[in-house]
DNA sequence: TCATCATAGTCAAGGAATTGAGTAGTCATA
DNA sequence: TATGACTACTCAATTCCTTGACTATGATGA
C-alpha cells in the first residue's frame, strides 16, 4: 500500500473530489508523488469502503455533481501509524537521466533539447511553487511562520518541491551547454 | 516499458551479471532508477530474447558461475530510438515527504527521527558519489574533462545524483531543525 | 563444526500502475 | 449548429513492481 497515505495526506487540507486532487497533484502534492486520475479514484473508493475516508456528493448546478471526501477518524490513526513506522527509501524515475547516461553512444541533439525543455519546465513549476509559498506564510517572514504558522507541513515540503526544481533547472542548463560545448569541438576539428 | 532502458543504459559501462546490475543499482544507476534483483533478472532474460542484449556464461572457480551481458546492435538502437523519443515527466515518490506533509495532525518525534536518519543516508550517498566523480574525471579537472574525456554521461547523471543528495540532506536537517523549535514552544509555554 | 555471510540466481503470487477507451452534461467559439 | 474544451467520473486489459520464499556453493568466524 502506498498511494493511500498520499491521499489521506493531500485531503488534510480539506474536502477535494476525486478531480480535483487529480488536478492538484500537479502541485504541491506532487512535489512527493504523482498518480494518475484513474488510480485517484480507485484509492478513494477503496478508503471509503475502509472507513479512513468518508465522502459526501455536492450538488452544482451548470456542472455535474461530485463527491468530496475527507479524513475520518480512522484515517487519522491509519496516518499516525504510518509517519511512526520506519520510511522506505524514496526514489527518482527519470527518462531523461536515462538519456543523459547514454548521451555518449547515441546521438546527443535531441538529448540537449529535452534537457533545455525540462530546464525551462522546471522554471515555471519552481515559479508555481513560489507563489506557493508566499500564500501559505501569508505576511510573516518564514522564520515567523515556521514558528507560529497553524500547518507547516505543506509549507516545508512545498520548499523541498521549491529547491528541487532550482536544482533540476540548474543541473539540465549545465549538462546541455557541456554537450553542446562537445558537439562544437567535434564539428570543429581539423578535418 | 521502462525499465529496459535503463539496463541497456547500465550496460554501456561494459559487461555485467544481473547480480552485479543488482548491486551497482546502489550507486551510480541508482540516481536515475530504482530496481530490485528480481526485476532485473527478469528484464535481462526479456532484452536477451528480444536480441537487445546478448548473454555469456563466465566459469569462475571459488564462486558459482555468471552469465553477463552486452548491449547488441538492436539494443544500441533501440538506445537511439529511446533518447530521441520525447520524456515523459520525471516522478519522485517519498514516504518521508508524505509523512512530513501530514505532519501537523500526527505525532512528530518520529518524524523529526527520519528526517535526521534520512540526512545521515544522504551525506554518506553524496560522499560516494563524490567519490566516484573523482574517479570518473582522473587527473583532470571537471571542466577539462567535460571537453575531452570520452565517455560524459555517467559523469553528468552522478553529478545530478550529488546535487540532490546535498539538497536532501540540507532540507532534512532545516525541517527537523523547524519542527523541533516549534515542539520546544510548545512545552515550554506558560502553563 | 555449526552458523552465518556473500555470490549467483530462480519462482510464484498478488498488489500497484499504466494504457486506452468510454459516458455524460455544460460552456464558449467559430 | 457543430466542434472542441472542461468538469466529473468509470471500466477493462495489460504490464509493471513488490513481497517473500527458495536453491546452491564457497568462504569466514565463533
Amino acid at each position: 500500500m502506498a498511494l493511500r497515505h498520499a491521499v489521506l495526506a493531500a485531503l488534510l487540507d480539506g474536502e477535494f473530489s476525486g478531480y480535483q486532487l487529480a488536478k492538484g497533484f500537479d502541485i504541491g502534492v506532487a512535489n512527493f508523488w504523482h498518480a494518475l486520475p484513474q488510480q485517484l479514484y480507485a484509492e478513494l473508493a477503496r478508503l471509503e469502503g475502509e472507513g479512513l475516508l468518508s465522502g459526501r456528493e455536492i450538488v452544482q448546478e451548470g456542472r455535474p455533481n461530485k463527491r468530496v471526501f475527507q479524513v475520518t477518524e480512522d484515517g487519522f490513526a491509519e496516518l499516525e501509524r504510518f509517519a511512526a513506522a520506519s520510511a522506505k527509501p524514496s526514489f527518482i524515475r527519470d527518462d531523461l537521466l536515462v538519456k543523459v547516461q547514454a548521451v555518449d553512444d547515441v546521438d546527443a541533439a535531441p538529448v540537449i533539447a529535452q534537457l533545455r525543455e525540462r530546464a525551462a519546465v522546471a522554471e515555471a513549476k519552481a515559479e508555481v511553487l513560489g507563489k506557493l509559498l508566499r500564500r501559505l506564510r501569508g505576511e510573516l517572514d518564514e522564520d515567523e511562520f515556521l514558528r507560529t504558522g497553524r500547518r507547516i507541513g505543506p509549507y516545508l515540503t512545498c520548499r523541498r518541491g521549491l529547491a528541487f526544481e532550482r536544482e533540476t533547472r540548474e543541473w539540465c542548463l549545465w549538462a546541455a551547454e557541456s554537450l553542446v560545448r562537445r558537439e562544437d569541438v567535434e564539428c570543429a576539428g581539423p578535418t
